[in-house]
Formats: structure tokens, sequence, C-alpha cells
DNA sequence: CCTTGATGTTGCCATTGTCTACATTCGATG
DNA sequence: CATCGAATGTAGACAATGGCAACATCAAGG
């Protein structure tokens, strides 16, 4: 009808959801969790500040959302470099992910969003961690692999957060990219419980 | 004198910066960082809502005091179980020092608190980064030896993160208590740049 | 075409961090 | 011992947030 909205959107944006969660997921990345508004992504969208709660219950539920997005990407990411480089390649995409998009990281591994109350989350993580176990198995058989391969995640698990300080990255880099020093770092250890392992 | 607020404390408190960070230590562990108020805090010492504010510039540097807090303790932790120990349990110590404040050792390596803005949270996060380097360089000497001292650092880093996750650390555990199998991971793995280790 | 549910808007409340101005006390100095 | 200044409190206010209730608008289905 002719009352118009001047350069104002429809009265439906159509896919809020979706939209809220990509402007919450660059505010995480550039902001910090504690600092991600809602009102703030909402302004940003042009839709008013209690929008989001006709998509989300809550600001937790939207932040689980994310962290269960997280998880989605970081399955897939993982799939793709075991299947053309194998365990040490499938480490190594682990890593990546967590330097590429370290608030998300943080926010899927942190306390901030339980997974025991958010299902998605739940699913998605496991799925996560069940294909990891999954891989390793072959390679590291038996009760004693069993224990290895949660050595092997804590591994790479553990060399993300420690190069996402970047006082621990420089001191650890020592000329060479990011991409040799965790092929190195990974290199360096053996699993008692292993095969022999193909090299790189 | 003898106008008497019944049952209050003087008007000046006397420590209450110390009072501040055991109360807010306390809700840190308690409702995590999110949920962590200052003016809940100053009204659980007895305080007005401004006073934190005569103590530290802002919330984010008595967060900062918290975590230079925990890295003097971790260090502490570590430097015991090292001299009566060696090097695993040294490792078990920081996984343990984790477990046991895990919202303390999130905030201590999370980005809510950027060492670079809080001096004394950057000289105690340096000590004890140092001398987890020295621990380890006799055992693994040279470059590739600094690789594995990397890896090591990140093993124990990890497995303290993952086992904050319950659902990791129901499935891991299988029967046994968390030091054996935090035992049993570390146990697990072989520096390829090392000197033979002396068994526990 | 009407009704209903989905999805928006508006206004309000409680709480927070932090600012300004003022009040009180303690310790140092003369 | 008295005074002064700094340290350390209190009181009030503001802006922002998350989230609630009530109302408004639109799209889809019968």
């Amino acid at each position: 009808m002719a009352t118009s909205r001047p350069r104002q959107r429809a009265y439906h944006h159509g896919d809020l959801q979706a939209a809220l969660l990509r402007a919450a997921g660059r505010m995480l990345e550039k902001r910090g969790l504690a600092r991600l508004s809602l009102r703030q992504a909402a302004g940003g969208i042009g839709v008013s500040h209690n929008a989001p709660y006709r998509h989300f219950p809550d600001r937790d539920s939207l932040l689980a959302a994310l962290a269960a997005q997280g998880f989605a990407a970081l399955g897939s990411a993982m799939q793709e470099a075991a299947a053309s480089g194998g365990l040490r390649a499938m480490g190594a995409a682990y890593v990546r992910f967590a330097l590429r998009r370290p608030q998300r990281f943080r926010l899927m591994f942190g306390s901030a969003v339980p997974s025991a109350r958010h299902a998605a989350l739940r699913e998605n993580a496991t799925r996560v961690f069940e294909r990891l176990v999954q891989a390793l198995a072959p390679q590291l058989p038996g009760p004693a692999g069993r224990d290895a391969s949660l050595a092997a995640w804590a591994l790479v698990h553990g060399l993300s957060q420690l190069l996402l300080d970047e006082r621990i990255a420089a001191a650890a880099l020592r000329g060479r990219d990011r991409d040799t020093l965790v092929s190195a770092v990974l290199e360096s250890i053996r699993f008692a419980a292993a095969k022999a392992q193909t090299p790189p």
C-alpha cells in the first residue's frame, strides 16, 4: 500500500533467525562474548530490540546455536582434511579451525552454554567427538589405545588453545609459519600404543 | 565512639581489595564469568556498589587480578609437584589445578582479560610459562626438543580442557579415578626428541 | 474472505558497570 | 595535639543490557 517506509524493509524480515546468527557470529569474533549484544545485533539488521526473542528464547539459546554451528563446521573441516591427508592432517585442521575462529572455538568448549541444556549443540558436539574417536581407533587399538586417543585429542586441543596466545605463538614459531610449526609439534609425539604411522 | 551502626562494620573496611578478590573468586567459580557482578560482591561484603572502584579501575582489572592470582597458584602447585615427582607429576598438577578451579583456569587462558593490558597478569603468566620451559629443557634438548616441549604443554593443557567436559571425562574414565586416568594418558605419549625417561 | 499463528513493535522493569559529587576516616606532618 | 590531604567510603544518576507483557502487522490456510 501507498503508505511507505522510505528505505525501510518490509515488516517481516523473512529470514531473521539466520541473519541474527550471522550478525552475532561476527560480533562474537570481533568483540568477544561479553560484548556480544542482541540489541545491537537486532539494530544492525534493522529490527527492534525484541525481535530476536521471537526466534530464540533467550541469549544463551542463540549462543548455543552459534556453538552448534561451530561444531558442524569443525566436523566438516576435519573430515575433509582426513580424507586427503590422514590423521595428522585432521589434527592440523582442528588447530587451523581454532586459530581462524578463536572466539567461536572458546564458545564451543567453554562453560558459557552448557550443552546439557541445548540438544542441538549436544548432538553436534557428540558427532564430532565420535568421529574423532572412530578415526583414531584403527591406529590406536585397545584400552591403552583409547587413552592414547584422548592424548592425541588433548594434544591438538591444547595446541589450539596455546597458539591463541600471541606470546606463546610468537615464542614457538622461531621463523616458521604456523602450519609448519603445527606439523613439527604434532610430529614430535609418538603414541605408546600406536601401529607404525605412515609419514606425511 | 558511641554513635553506633548496629552490627555494621566501621566506615573503612580495612582490606576491601582482598575481600573483593575472595568474593569475586567464589562467585566466578560458582556462577561463571558472565554472572560475576561487582555490585553483588560489594553488597555481600557490606560496602556500597561503588566502593570496588576505589581499588580497581574497572571490572576487567579485578578479573585480571583474579587471573594473576591463578597463575601464581598454578606456578606453586607445579613447582611443588615437580620437586617431589618430576615432570609427569608436574603435568598432573597442572591438570588437577584446572579441574579444581575450572572457571579460574578458563579466565586465565581465555580472552576476557588480555594480558597485554594488565602487567601483573602478564608477569605471573610469563613466570609460569618460563618455568615450564625450563623444567622441560633438560629432557627435551635442541630445537626439536622445544617443539616437543610445546607438545607436552599442549597435552596437559588440552587434557585439562577436555576433562572439564563431563561427557568427555565420563567416557574416558572407564572405572578409573581421575588421577589414574591422567597418569595413563600422560604415559601413553613418547616424545621423539626425548632422553630415556625414568618410569614413575 | 476470514481467522489464526508467526513475527514483528513499543514500552517498561530490573540489573549492571561506571561516572560525578560529596562524606568520612586515617595517617603524616608540623 | 591539631590540621591537612589522601585514601576510601557513600549516594545518586546515567546509559546500556536482557527480557517481559501487550499490542500491531502480515502471511498462510481453510
